[in-house]
DNA sequence: TCGATTCAATTATATATACAAATATTGCGA
DNA sequence: TCGCAATATTTGTATATATAATTGAATCGA
């Protein structure tokens, strides 16, 4: 009944063993699991094989260690969940409807006491502010309001994202970035209502994103989908398998085919 | 200008330079970083010493790794980003307010389709249909609708929630489960606008949450926050420190001071 | 030129070992 | 009994080493 573990490394056998026996309830939150010696001698292999199961299983939330205390199974008072936030276009595409987008504005100027807050800058720099509509086969699928520093991308200036929006233009540039996000619900303003062309004050999911590289503030931005349309999901289980998320789904279209 | 770093390992040392090199810039998407060997050379540490650092930056995803083609920078196609969904009580609780809640009502049935489609399972097993709304000082903080299989959970028949409510419960009796959320905006319906006090159709922030425990489906459950009181919190920065998210901060009632 | 085979680079896993760091427990002395 | 020092346990890190698996590249033969 129990799996043939036909080619599975010795670490990620035991760390099932162990995961399985805590999901399962069988060792309460707070139980101490067998320390690296006991397990070593019960499954006959090397510390540091068992310290690696044991490493990863921490890391991945199920249990906490403490020298000369042991390993503890974790009490889990949260639950996390990891959520994947996809470039708009491939997020249209792959769910099979074909993608455009329309620049309706953009402009440069220094920033406002409103864009400063956005940013989390203090100084007034110049920024660039665009607004622009994603559309998924031709429905209005996205607002995107956007501010970039100019101090962090220069580049910026003289880009009109005609070949590009400006999500995926600035991805080229800026790879990696820290990020803080806000996910709420609003009712849609008159702007989002005339452009996503839904009722005003239909709820709506709103998506907020800070872009920090290496700490100076590159861009802000709102993502604003009609409510009706779209959702974000995520599916979350603790690290039996080698990721903590086995198979976290995109945001996707509602109404597809289960 | 550099960190002194005091008493960092070695193998952290080196995930760090190799992480600044990227997120920096330096090294793009699909760059090819050293081979262990090299490393190993270029650091005077053992292979083992530059696996450890290399196997962690691949786990949090900064690089890709293959066999007999080396290790890659990977390419930012999607933001993942970790949200944090506390129990109720203590995200109340720790925002400084004062708890409580109010069972609506509870239910013993067999269950409907539309609970069979929300718990995922077909055939019909007895289920607890409970509703509770969640106070954060006086002012209505969440609307919960949950079931609960009874095939899970056979102590929930007699339970009814009084001194704990039905999540906090769970939790104490099922503490380690996999789980898919869907987070969507909706306006409120006319169940949610009464027992929240907010305007019918006002956009409302909603998780749904299905539950499985190795396999079996033990609870569903939808907590409809008004939205202009509520929204999720997630920070992202891929792993320079040990852990993924440094610091994911908890949802949070707006107006909080800054 | 094409395909199969061999080779080699690189990562993946595992072991044995050593020492360090943290800290709960024990024991000793005042 | 109280305080402190010694001790022992457990995890954390690092090394040296060995073997396996994967697969790109090169070689060789027809």
């Amino acid at each position: 009944m129990s799996t043939p573990a036909k080619d599975v490394p010795r670490y990620i056998e035991i760390r099932r063993a162990l995961a399985m026996r805590i999901m399962s309830g069988d060792w309460r939150p707070g139980h101490r699991v067998p320390s690296e010696h006991e397990l070593m001698e019960q499954y006959g292999c090397s510390r540091m094989t068992v310290n690696k199961a044991l490493s990863t299983l921490a890391s991945s939330g199920l249990i906490v260690r403490k020298r000369r205390s042991g390993s503890f199974v974790a009490s889990p008072h949260s639950q996390t969940t990891t959520i994947e936030i996809h470039d708009i276009r491939s997020e249209i595409v792959s769910g099979g409807y074909e993608y455009s987008y329309a620049v309706l504005w953009r402009r440069l100027r220094n920033a406002t006491r409103q864009d400063m807050s956005r940013l989390a800058v203090t100084g007034g720099e110049r920024v660039v502010a665009v607004t622009v509509v994603h559309f998924a086969s031709e429905l209005p699928f996205v607002l995107e309001e956007r501010i970039i520093s100019l101090a962090a991308v220069p580049e910026a200036e003289s880009e009109h994202f005609v070949t590009a929006p400006p999500g995926s233009w600035l991805l080229e540039r800026i790879p990696w970035t820290q990020a803080e996000h806000v996910i709420s619900a609003v009712g849609a303003g008159d702007v989002a209502a005339a452009h996503l062309g839904i009722r005003e004050g239909a709820a709506c999911l709103v998506i907020e994103r800070k872009t920090w590289r290496s700490g100076a503030p590159v861009t802000w931005v709102r993502l604003t989908y009609p409510g009706d349309r779209h959702q974000l999901v995520a599916r979350f289980a603790p690290a039996t398998q080698a990721k903590a998320s086995p198979e976290p789904r995109k945001a996707a279209l509602r109404g597809d085919a289960s």
